[in-house]
DNA sequence: ACGTTGACCTATA
DNA sequence: GTATAGGCCAACG
C-alpha cells in the first residue's frame, strides 16, 4: 500500500457517522485535485483490506451513490446510510449539504497542499 | 508497452 | 440551469 492510499484510509475512517464527504474532498486533502479517481480505486481496494473502510460515506459531488454498485450488494450502501440515520431517495442523498463532512475544514487531518 | 476503462472533478459554452 | 470537453492517476486486457 501507498502512503496515498493510507492517506485516503485515514481520511475515511475519520468520517463521523452520519456524514458523507466526496471524492474530490479527499483528494483536494491528499494534494491531488483531480485525482478523484484514485480514491474510488482505493475505495474499491478497501474491501480487500483487514479493517473496515466506510466507503459509504463516501459519495460524489452530486451526493449520488454512484458507487454502490460496487459494494457486495446495491442495497448495502443505501442501507448503510439509512442505518446511520441519512436519507436516501432514488441512488441520492437527502439533504447532502448538511450531511456533508468536509475533511479540509477538519483538524487533525494531514493536509498534503492546498 | 499501448490503449481503454473507471465508485470523479473542473472549466467552458 | 444543463451540456460538452478536458484532465487526472492507477489498474486491466
Amino acid at each position: 500500500m501507498n502512503d496515498l492510499y493510507a492517506d485516503i484510509y485515514e481520511i475515511v475512517k475519520k468520517i463521523p457517522a452520519g456524514r458523507v464527504t466526496s471524492y474530490g474532498a479527499i483528494a483536494s486533502c491528499i494534494g491531488s485535485r483531480g485525482s478523484a479517481r484514485l480514491v474510488g480505486w482505493a475505495m474499491n481496494a478497501s474491501r480487500h483490506l483487514p479493517f473496515f473502510i466506510p466507503a459509504h460515506r463516501v459519495v460524489n459531488r452530486n451526493g449520488m451513490l454512484t458507487g454502490k454498485h460496487h459494494f457486495a450488494t446495491p442495497e448495502t450502501m443505501r442501507e448503510l446510510l439509512e442505518n446511520e440515520g441519512l436519507t436516501v431517495i432514488n441512488d441520492q442523498i437527502v439533504n447532502f449539504s448538511e450531511v456533508f463532512w468536509n475533511p479540509l475544514k477538519e483538524p487533525g487531518i494531514e493536509k498534503k497542499e492546498f
